[in-house]
DNA sequence: TTGAAAGCGGTACCAA
DNA sequence: TTGGTACCGCTTTCAA
């Protein structure tokens, strides 16, 4: 069906009586040519339905206009971030290759490599995994630091702060007046689990109960085991920061079923502002995050590293509270209400 | 800091004293090698850091390796898509570029262009767009259509039957003894959500109450909108059968805004089942879609028809009816509870 | 078993 | 303003 090879610039050229040279400057560099010549070779091109081979071009211009994005999962948080690298990656002329590494650090060698072997020009790294890859290499490729710093390096980043906005979300729930205010982390194998965690642990200060703290994995089911698990202490909290909205949404289920209102007898906070956060059943109290700005702004940087060689920016955008459903100020709660002892 | 160029097949063949057709063999055609020549390249290759520049080795070879996977959106029921083609790709040795149209004609147009200029070998198109750029293409780039053919082309394609699977849907709702069955359809510029309506009205047929099919866009503010307009009318359905996960979340809510409760008073169906479907409260019943199987066995089915050209198939997929919180045998309903009279 | 060399399809320098 | 041509880095005949 499709056998014939595509239309090449010698081809163009020669139907035309031109050299391959017009041809590519009709194309690249028109005001170089006369009026009437570039008129013609464009016509041409147009009729014969040309297209230069990128393949061959960026082999001579050494470089292929393509950004690699890097996630460590494919969830639906990474892609708000994707979202925004594309869009800027379209108002560049890039193109953007999109892996994810499943916290791997073979595979993230394998994505490095793609630059190596000039698939694409630079790397954005949206990963909470350790910076295994980058440690043991000798090149580095261009690469920029997306949602957060990598642990140790210093790369040209678009980022949060992830304790500070973890303080101000623990804060928030004490302002609220709870006092026993427990926290569902990430696995610490994640670097922004932990800057979430030190959060926490900062707002909470010398009052820190650590049998308030239990670890997840950043799913909706580690949320809810959390959950049953604070539930079954014997001073359970009466509100629960979670490190993530999948987490958080565990936690309202497991509370639900457990026979407890949200936010009537306890309050919850999520982190990220996932889609799901606003659509969920009550609507999800939770931590913004600006994910497509970042990826938007991360491709602008790579593409600043890629040209000028000499950025070495740290961008750090702001997060914000953002209450809905499942928080509220604090009551003592009991098997009756208050006033029935009266 | 990253100045210096990447070492080329030529340097390792300088510094062995070899042909750079050697080091070329000792790396895809080892056999043609004597051990020890090979033995010595491939050190050399390991001590240098040798990446072969794959923009060369495309060009030599006519071919990229690279899969473009082409959206209208980017939501998470495409993400899935996309999880399953990048796990095939990963098998078979491509990578994968991605890119959304926003149902832009322009943009898909570009994206053919893709493959045109050699970035990518083939297409995979997930989308629900009427086949637009496709129509007026002289060379049609080798491609594959996923989730649902492409009006009026026969591509090769994996997909489920919308049709039919919208007909179990609706035989659900009525085998729980439901009589007023509505029905929030997608946007009909899209003709995944045409053959859905299709498959409600089969399944009801001449009893089929127009007042109850109401056109969304795939939102789940638009289910919402969409269901606050059946709670009107002055029979209101008693079931609801929505064209996509997200509409019958806002359905869902706006039942509960309306006072109703979900099941017991109103039943309602998704499609797709996304992952929001499973954590959503109550759980919401939905038709399961193999989204992630689909981009697998897409991905699979691209590379046949870029080795063997003569593929030409058509994969249907089994869709499966998934019974949750969000749907219940009828019961008449009224301002108070039948036995209240008694 | 190895080497020499002809491309792959462009870009851009140097001349004309 | 245009043409000739030397690359870009690799693969693969064809010969030795």
């Amino acid at each position: 069906m499709n056998d014939r090879r595509p239309t090449t610039i010698i081809e163009v050229a020669a139907e035309l009586g031109v050299s391959i040279a017009t041809v590519s400057r009709a194309l690249r560099r028109p005001e170089l040519l006369s009026e009437e010549t570039r008129a013609r070779v464009l016509k041409a091109v147009e009729r014969l339905g040309y297209q230069p081979n990128l393949l061959a071009r960026d082999l001579r211009l050494r470089e292929s206009k393509v950004a690699l994005v890097v996630v460590p999962s494919l969830s639906p948080f990474f892609l708000e971030v994707f979202r925004g690298v594309e869009k800027a990656a379209r108002k560049t002329g890039y193109s953007v290759l999109m892996g994810h590494t499943d916290r791997d650090p073979e595979r993230e060698h394998a994505f490095f490599d793609q630059v190596a072997a000039r698939r694409a020009d630079g790397i954005i790294l949206v990963t909470s995994s350790h910076a295994s890859a980058l440690a043991d290499r000798k090149r580095l490729p261009p690469v920029v630091a997306a949602l957060e710093q990598i642990d140790g390096c210093s790369l040209p980043a678009v980022r949060v702060d992830h304790t500070r906005a973890a303080v101000a979300a623990t804060q928030y729930l004490l302002d609220l007046g709870h006092k026993r205010v427990a926290h569902i982390s990430g696995p610490m194998s994640s670097p922004m689990a932990v800057h979430r965690v030190e959060g926490y642990q900062q707002a909470l200060g010398p009052s820190l109960d650590t049998a308030l703290c239990v670890e997840g994995d950043f799913t909706a089911r580690s949320g809810e085991l959390a959950m049953n698990l604070l539930l079954a202490r014997h001073a359970p909290p009466t509100a629960v920061f979670a490190a993530n909205d999948e987490m958080a949404i565990g936690a309202v289920r497991a509370a639900k079923m457990a026979g407890l209102r949200v936010p009537e007898d306890i309050s919850i906070i999520g982190f990220d502002d996932q889609r799901i956060a606003a659509l969920y059943d009550p609507p999800l109290t939770t931590v913004h995050v600006p994910t497509a700005e970042i990826g938007y702004r991360a491709m602008l940087l790579l593409e600043r590293v890629l040209n000028d060689s000499a950025t070495d920016r740290d961008i750090v955008l702001p997060t914000k509270i953002t209450p809905r459903g499942t928080t509220a100020p604090y009551r003592p709660r009991g098997p009756a209400a208050p006033d029935d002892e009266g």
